[in-house]
DNA sequence: CCTATTTGACCCTA
DNA sequence: TAGGGTCAAATAGG
């Protein structure tokens, strides 16, 4: 792949910018802090440290879009595994086409990430996580002994999407590894998602509940066994979304949620859930004017019910910005 | 042949 | 300039 991004910006990053990297450095100094607590027999510090991350996720969610995005919980999954180069036997190049008789410079492309939002970070004991990931790197960090893998999404090229995670091993407990997420999810994976009997979801749908069946007769059945916890609200059928129609299933859905966030007793979710709803007949368009009645947030929507649909995410669960949707 | 991984080079940011 | 993130050639394996 070909970088042109036309060299080193030349701006001065914007306030929010500086703001979000001043939170990017408390957050990897809160990781460190949280591999060191682990193991201590101060019971209290796990929590702390797992308070601090959750505020920190919920910061970088209020900041919109530098820091909103999706945060999905671990499961089981199938994606590599390889965090510390396990699996295949060493197979890399000699040297670079070009490196021995002279570096060949990309025209100014930029090699490094391109600040891609943080989501979150959680230490698992599998960096399996149910998504298609494909490793493009793997470095040894400075004075680490374990060294950190580096996965894109596989369908970064095929779909654009710019989801990114790092694997680290944890420095106290080799058993459990440190995973970042940076990026959310723009691909349509069939593991994140799928209808049965449903048409095909639009390209850049991530997570789409599709009317088309609807629209045969059929029951749309929306398989969730891929859905992480965060993301699941008890009490939706999806099923009866054609009687409700949209403004209907969005105040249902907003229920569901706080309802989900009072069980769980104030805790933070710092997850923001895309939602997007596509194929939908027209009738069950909301009106622009319906978009504040409806008060789930709804970020945007399409010209024509033949688009792909509104989008738009649930935001940090917080005090004051309960349910308040980014796009 | 195709896809995924390895790994040194490249290059940006602090 | 050091550290770290990404690229892409080389390679392994299905």
């Amino acid at each position: 792949m070909t970088s042109h991004n036309g060299g080193r910006s030349s701006e001065p990053p914007p306030p929010q910018a500086a703001l979000y990297d001043d939170l990017v450095g408390v957050r990897e100094r809160a990781v460190m802090l949280q591999t060191v607590l682990q193991g201590s027999p101060v019971g209290d510090a796990g929590e702390l440290m797992q308070g601090m991350m959750t505020r920190l996720s919920s910061a970088f969610s209020r900041l919109g879009a530098n820091g909103g995005g999706v945060v999905a919980a671990s499961g089981a999954g199938s994606a590599a595994a390889t965090a510390s180069g396990a699996g295949r036997r060493p197979g890399g190049r000699r040297t670079r086409a070009g490196a021995a008789a002279g570096p060949v410079r990309r025209s100014s492309g930029s090699r490094r990430r391109s600040k891609s939002p943080f989501i979150k970070t959680e230490t698992v004991t599998t960096p399996e996580d149910g998504q298609s990931w494909r490793k493009y790197g793997q470095k040894f960090i400075h004075k680490s002994t374990n060294p950190r893998s580096y996965y894109r999404c596989t369908h970064k090229h095929d779909q654009g999407c710019k989801a990114t995670k790092q694997v680290q091993k944890s420095e106290s407990n080799p058993s459990e590894f440190v995973i970042s997420y940076f990026g959310e999810h723009t691909c349509k994976d069939p593991s994140t998602l799928h209808l049965e009997g449903a048409a095909a979801p639009p390209d850049h749908c991530a997570n789409l509940i599709d009317f088309s069946s609807i629209n045969n007769g059929t029951a749309a059945t929306a398989s969730t066994s891929a859905f992480p916890h965060s993301m699941l609200f008890p009490g939706i059928s999806y099923s009866s979304l054609p009687a409700q129609g949209l403004p209907a299933f969005c105040e249902k859905l907003t229920q569901a949620a706080a309802d989900q966030v009072a069980a769980e007793e104030g805790q933070r979710m710092a997850a923001t859930v895309p939602l997007t709803v596509g194929s939908a007949p027209a009738e069950y368009w909301p009106a622009p004017g319906e978009v504040d009645a409806v008060d789930a947030g709804i970020s945007s929507f399409p010209s024509s019910p033949s688009s792909l649909g509104f989008t738009g995410s649930f935001g940090s669960f917080g005090d004051d910005d309960l349910f308040g949707f980014d796009s």
